[in-house]
DNA sequence: GTGATAAGTGAGTAATTGCCCATGAGCGAA
DNA sequence: TTCGCTCATGGGCAATTACTCACTTATCAC
């Protein structure tokens, strides 16, 4: 209790000195003043409030570069949203940018008075997006889980994202209490037959909207390096014209589910009609062009958050 | 046309600039290397897209709303002091929130190491202030009470908090021993001449701050519930136009202290004058919005520490 | 009590940013 | 063409901010 209330009382702290520094506009010297604190301290609450997010950040500006390859994805692929974010050319990450402005997407649909089923994908991308978020109050929406969360050894995977998302947004949350794959297609009807898979699936099938990671395939693929799937059997998919995968689910070049053993095992919620529902895919970057292309192609997604320079490949693709 | 396109393309640039710079976090020199300009000029970019607003900061954190009303607040009513805690619209409480917020300011002016003269009023919400502060020792300072100790039956009040902050802080206290209200202007001369109640009238116009509560007026006011004021004298007051009353001065809806026969009888001292000393109201709730707003205008306190609600109403006042 | 551990603080310093100023390019008017 | 005006530019420098390190304080298990 009284950590807590120590712990509120630091954040307040840094929300204040937050709020000072970039809403009021005054130095850290100022802060310090004000705050009767160092000017260090002054300096550790504003960096503590930017990394608590307890500050958010978000450009205001359609870029015309940025809108108007969001425009022409839209026509190009018949997308329901396109967002396109600046792109970062000197900088590794798969996630920045993305993550803020998938956050951004995920907070709007939030934020609608009438009550919403969102499904919500794995993968590193909407762990980040995920992370973005700010806690929020939402008792009229539903949020179900696409993929299971149980990994390989039974224990709970840590790129599924439904807990990281409970923490911050206060709404009923629906996890698949099931490994990603099944060992057969027998095992995962047998699994999907419990009671508690069955909500899920359900839910799945009600989406309003869906927000998933793109996967692509290759010996260093998030399936590989988690340890779903061994080298042979990527060896396999790739052999057998898979491009990229999306909760598990595998899909060719031309973006149409792969028949065959592999799907017939995935444990995963399919994925809501794109006809009733957005299904919006959040991935940038050099490695998940080609998945990003089929899966489009394929209108496996509808809607997608991706970086100027990936936009610019799938126009020219 | 080529003007306007000009005009874009610099605030896309600076929108992106902005981006780079906020969103992705790299220096203004990374920018400037990666977008082929100065320095300099990546400075002006992203300086630009905050003077556009392109780039727009919240804060995402319960007390953003609070700093927001209070900076509003002190700038409306040009007060030294302004605290805003969160309203807690399912308590009834007419002190929870500020009773914490009170105690923490107060604890800040008694760890200043030079001595300090803090004079402190009385009421319920003074009362849950003074009980959340910690044991502290701070014999540089004095404490004076502002308001008198003595009941109608000649027994302690229960709500003159200076004995139970004497509890708490080691510094040396100085009680008003007096009663509220004296009977007539001539006994009050009297009183006042005491040797013991001159030494606090001294301290009271020496403070460097006072805390006070703000007591509201009608059949159910404090001062009635404790029985200093029979309902008839309370009817009296409210015809005549008081609006509230702090330590027992009464004033009018534009915060003017009334003169008359009431007011003269009032055996407190006079509050600090507010040109050299903070005197700071707590209080917050329906039923005490009348008179807080009076004693702001007419500028009879010069702090507040008050909660959300109760800052929107003044505000909108 | 006591030592280990974690968390916070202030000083010092390097990195980064904000701002002033001289320069020169662009552009319209004489 | 030339002048005068505006405005972006980059250099330089002061202000501000971020980070490291040594030290203090609080917490907790023993």
């Amino acid at each position: 209790m009284a950590r807590r209330a120590e712990a509120n009382n630091r954040l307040d702290d840094a929300a204040r000195a937050g709020w000072l520094y970039y809403v009021a506009g005054r130095t850290q010297d100022e802060i310090a003043t004000i705050m009767g604190i160092s000017r260090q301290s002054a300096q550790r609450l504003v960096s503590l409030a930017m990394a608590e997010r307890l500050i958010k950040v978000r450009l205001d500006h359609p870029i015309a570069a940025c809108l108007e390859a969001a425009e022409r994805l839209r026509e190009r692929y018949d997308l329901r949203h396109v967002d396109v974010v600046p792109s970062d050319p000197g900088s590794s990450s798969t996630t920045v940018g993305i993550a803020e402005a998938g956050a951004a997407e995920i907070e709007r649909w939030l934020k609608l008075p009438e009550p919403q089923v969102l499904a919500i994908g794995t993968g590193r991308t909407l762990k980040a997006a995920i992370d973005q978020l700010p806690a929020m109050e939402c008792p009229q929406h539903r949020i179900v889980s696409l993929t299971g969360n149980i990994g390989l050894d039974g224990s709970a995977a840590y790129y599924n994202v439904i807990f990281s998302m409970a923490d911050a947004v206060k709404a009923r949350h629906f996890p698949m209490p099931l490994p990603v794959l099944a060992s057969s297609a027998e095992e995962r009807a047998v699994l999907h037959s419990q009671s508690l898979v069955q909500v899920a699936l359900k839910l799945g099938a009600q989406a309003n909207v869906a927000f998933v990671g793109v996967g692509e395939l290759g010996p260093d693929a998030p399936l590989c390096q988690d340890g779903f799937l061994s080298q042979d059997e990527m060896g396999q998919l790739t052999k057998s014209g898979a491009a990229g995968e999306i909760c598990g689910w595998m899909f060719d070049h031309d973006g149409a589910l792969m028949a065959g053993s592999f799907n017939d095992r995935v444990a995963s919620v399919p994925l809501p009609s794109r006809d009733n529902a957005s299904v919006i895919g959040l991935a940038k970057g050099r490695r998940k062009y080609e998945a990003l292309r089929a899966a489009l192609k394929g209108r496996i997604i509808n809607g997608i958050i991706t970086d100027e320079a990936t936009a610019a490949y799938l126009l020219n693709a």
